[in-house]
DNA sequence: TTGTAAGCGTTATCAG
DNA sequence: CTGATAACGCTTACAA
């Protein structure tokens, strides 16, 4: 595929305008000093011939792009498309052109993009994959590329981060739930693959229900609606023994889990209550409204994407964000 | 920022290897001919040094960059995200990288993207926007950019596209709607901006109304869960006589007319019906399940990423495809 | 104000 | 099998 086979380059349109390429190239970059008859001259021939100039060579030449590197894990989530959606709308207004680097679940898959993120010259990147660790993405650093980091510590000289609090969020929810009279067994959904953000979740579970003397119990899941759903829908409908507090990761999980309670006859949140870890609009769509710990993810991609222009441009002040997730307070919890 | 200040270049590992340029680059291309000792001296030197070639320069002198550029528009919606993710998957198997372009609602803007995706030197492009009219999207291909359209009639001698035909769709179910005892007033929800692919649709809805000697009626509204929610509350409140059944675009919007109908007491599907035309997997999340037209979105992503590598190597056959949505029935819905 | 020419980091075509 | 050397399309001192 010859796709660049006949692009007008700055000599034809030099040679068209009668005059150097350095003219051309001043007029194309808004250099000063350049005659306004010449400048006339040769904006015309380029509309003319209708060229474009090569971002290619620009950036050889330059030594910069006007590329951000972003890497991001694979998984369809909705969390995730609305970190992109912040880092794009920033990207755009300040001119910047985004690379996706999509890692799937494999740590080597990982590092074969940090890989490529060099490779390919980007002037910074987002590094958002819960594949990753710190010594991979310390690599990236390493060749002096400007980066963020979103959940995962990290810091050096170019090295931004954004950091999701869910720690002491998780804990004083669950001893909010014993301290008012929270009677159910409480269970966290496990599932594989769930990234670092939900397995720290896990941790701040297990942790705070031992320095608590209680029982906090642990059930695999798989990370599908439907699963999920038929799977605790035998399980209800052995009776209302099987209820419990459901910590969930996502919203769909969470609406499997209350969902498969109606179906099963039991009552949400009498028998049955739900949390979600990552709550998203359909938290209040669903019925019950699912508690949910809710994080602006569109926001934090925003952020994101303003810290790396600061670094960028040298002037990155506050180094870490730290972003707390708010409780949205649902029907599928008691209210106590 | 000097982010490419201390890489090491392929004259370095010359040097220190002790060869020249050329053999390092027949080495890190993998080319014949390099006698097996001098191929294992420069690999030695070349992970000693962390040396990564320049994407840009290999570019530059290639031709060929292993780049495709999407454009998409910005809008942060679970339908968008699932084709990209689509476009994603087969990317990373194929080994290209992806430009992201989000073009936000003004098509001036689009069409300055579609400037960049030319000077990007993007191998390829696959354009997904529903402000970029056909002429638009020409200028793309005349640049000899071998193109995949997503639901835009387009063709050209490097150009696919794929075609989401929701036509025959929603007249069926209109027409089977009243043929099979439907009686409520029918209301397709409008929004502005909400692309071609739903305008379609309201003309379809327009027009098979007239075909059949109905009136379809035609509702304002903003393109938000919580907005909508409030004013169909708001409707519902005053009674049973403003049910009817309307035609949501999203199931968010859906989900918002169905809930609001059982918060002011109406039932669903008896008072108030439901359909969205935008089904995701929230359409049997929500309660009632919605019924919805569906479009594996991930899937139509794969295609289009498929076609475009096929047209990059000269062997796309079909140059078009064709979409169909599924129908699913929900409870939102009556049974006939 | 304009032109000349030396890079930017590769690949590719020649000779050797 | 290996090494010069000319592109690739552009920017940018330095000269004129």
């Amino acid at each position: 595929m010859q796709n660049l086979k006949d692009r007008i380059t700055i000599y034809q349109v030099a040679r068209a305008a009668g005059v150097s390429l350095a003219t051309v190239s001043r007029v194309i970059n808004n250099r000063e000093s350049v005659a306004p008859a010449t400048r006339k001259k040769v904006e015309a021939t380029i509309t003319a011939l209708g060229y474009k100039p090569s971002g290619l060579a620009q950036a050889l030449a330059t030594n910069r792009t006007t590329n951000i590197g972003v890497v991001i894990p694979s998984a369809n989530y909705v969390y995730i498309a609305n970190m992109l959606s912040g880092i794009t709308e920033v990207a755009r207004e300040k001119n910047y052109t985004l690379t996706l680097f999509s890692t799937s679940h494999s740590r080597e898959e990982a590092l074969s993009m940090i890989d490529k993120v060099i490779t390919t010259h980007v002037d910074g990147a987002i590094i958002f994959d819960d594949q990753l660790g710190p010594e991979d993405v310390k690599q990236i650093a390493s060749y002096n590329i400007p980066t963020v980091v979103v959940d995962n510590k990290i810091s050096g000289e170019h090295v931004g981060d954004i950091h999701f609090s869910y720690d002491a969020a998780i804990r004083k929810f669950i001893i909010d739930y014993y301290e008012k009279g929270g009677n159910k067994p409480m269970t966290f959904l496990h599932a594989h693959n769930t990234g670092r953000l939900l397995s720290r979740c896990e941790k701040q579970f297990v942790k705070t229900h031992q320095d608590l003397g209680r029982e906090g119990k642990m059930i695999n899941c798989s990370d599908s609606y439907t699963h999920t759903y038929n799977d605790f829908l035998d399980l209800f409908r052995e009776g209302p023994q099987n209820g419990g507090c459901f910590i969930c990761y996502r919203d769909s999980i969470a609406a499997a889990v209350e969902n498969a309670a109606g179906d099963a006859g039991l009552r949400v949140p009498e028998d049955v209550e739900v949390v979600s870890l990552v709550g998203t609009k359909y938290a209040y769509i669903c019925r019950p409204k699912i508690t949910s710990f809710h994080i602006d993810m569109v926001d934090a991609g925003r952020r994101a994407m303003y810290m790396l222009t600061d670094l960028l441009h040298d002037e990155l002040i506050e180094k870490t964000a730290r972003i707390e997730p708010r409780l949205f307070i649902g029907d599928s919890t008691i209210k106590r």
